[in-house]
DNA sequence: CTCGACTCCTGTTAGC
DNA sequence: TGCTAACAGGAGTCGA
């Protein structure tokens, strides 16, 4: 699913869409403007101008216009973004295997006839003018030590609550999350401000790690764990029993054995 | 402010 | 074969 690696990768990817003359904005579907972002509003913002930037903050997209307004795209779950009919990721764990035009939900047109499209079966992403940035907390693909103990590891919430509050780093999903836990050795339901310094620097060297590794293998699905994210399956590294578990909300794999 | 529970969306899959 | 129900998770809202 698109996790910061998917969207780093879409990130990639639009950039071939900009210093392009915006001929049109297509938004079919008004569910995915979110607040209040209008077709209208979008167009009034864009059609005329060029797209200067392409930049992600945690799991949002966001093109800068040549007159200052930001465009905000965010991808949910099964969210892909397609430039010029060329989709900048080939597979999307829990999406549909087929690429259906019907799920366009919101497109760019260019003067020179190609387009930037978001293409989401299951409506969970979403369009914004002005994307509100400070609501994030640090990039995952930058975020340091500091901002990790500082804003991660505090509190009697599970850890992995934590890691998927995007508030506090953003751009980890669930995939990434129970890898990273999983290959650092931690338990995900632990409490987040239980951990002890040398396990928080481990942390953010495996989260290092398996980001640069997703990335270049092509998404979040990619990892060693997620094999096993099955019911009944084992550890792969240790061949202990997995948990299957709800942390955070989330269905949470993890070793019975090596995360402490 | 914190935090868990709930809700939204719909394609896919398991089970009868 | 055809149907229903469960399932997936990112993000927003709400109440304690």
């Amino acid at each position: 699913m698109p996790e910061g690696v998917e969207i780093e990768i879409y990130r990639q990817a639009a950039e071939a869409a900009l210093f392009r003359h915006i001929s049109a904005v297509e938004a079919p579907d008004s569910w995915f403007l979110k607040g209040q972002t209008t077709g209208e509003a979008v167009a009034a913002a864009i059609v005329g101008q060029q797209f200067v930037a392409a930049r992600r903050l945690g799991k949002l997209l966001i093109l800068d216009s040549s007159d200052g307004d930001r465009l905000g795209l965010r991808f949910g779950m099964t969210g892909r973004l397609i430039v010029d009919e060329q989709a900048a990721i080939g597979y999307l764990e829990y999406s549909s295997a087929r690429n259906d035009p019907k799920w366009d939900r919101f497109a760019v047109r260019f003067a020179d006839g190609g387009d930037l499209r978001i293409r989401d079966p299951r409506r969970l992403g979403g369009v914004i003018l002005e994307p509100d940035e400070a609501a994030l907390g640090a990039d995952v693909f930058s975020v340091t030590l500091g901002q990790l103990v500082d804003r991660v590891f505090v509190g009697e919430v599970a850890v992995k609550a934590r890691l998927l509050d995007q508030a506090r780093v953003a751009g980890i999903g669930n995939l990434i999350a129970d890898e990273v836990l999983w290959r650092a050795g931690m338990d995900p339901a632990r409490s987040a401000g239980s951990f002890e310094p040398k396990d928080q620097r481990r942390f953010l060297k495996h989260l290092r790690a398996v980001l640069a590794d997703f990335l270049r293998d092509g998404g979040s699905h990619t990892g060693r764990l997620q094999p096993a994210r099955i019911r009944g399956a084992r550890c792969p590294k240790d061949g202990a029993p997995l948990l299957r578990r709800q942390v955070g909300g989330r269905t949470t794999f993890s070793c019975s054995q090596h995360q402490r």
